[in-house]
DNA sequence: GAATAATGCAATTTATATGTTACAATAATT
DNA sequence: AATTATTGTAACATATAAATTGCATTATTC
């Protein structure tokens, strides 16, 4: 579950910490969400968007990969 | 969770078993996130978006609700 | 209007997202 | 380089997404 949450969270000027604390979250479940070892929960993820000002498209979308 | 799912499936003309089929779900998953009664998973979200031909802001944005 | 397809929903089970606690590792600041 | 802030990660507990099975209800089609 690659994403640009640490991206768009620097661009904020937020830590981890202050992110969670902001949505209501632990830093551990931020931290997990940026290294791509969780694959989130849509609220969770509309969650994040509204705290850093961006869209879904733009923190999560992933394209298709073409494969079979 | 509301969402657009519903709207997005009937123009690609697709059951919910047939969504569900080309997604790897059960019917029953994709009926209770149509009816809101799920919060599915990004790749969820992100899958449903591949088989209808759309983006997350389209089937999945919600606007932030803005008072406390 | 009977038969079939599509959908809604309930109960139980399973997998996993998230919480909790704690500590290690790295980055930033003095 | 020592202190502090920030981040990574591990073990276990809890909540809930998703699977499974089954049946009822509502459209469709004949």
């Amino acid at each position: 579950m690659k994403n640009k949450v640490k991206i768009a969270r620097v661009q904020v000027s937020l830590t981890q910490q202050q992110l969670a604390e902001k949505i209501g979250v632990t830093r551990q479940t931020i931290s997990l969400i940026e290294k791509g070892k969780y694959n989130p929960t849509l609220k969770l993820c509309l969650e994040i968007c509204y705290a850093v000002n961006k869209s879904l498209d733009e923190v999560f979308w992933i394209e298709k990969e073409s494969g079979q």
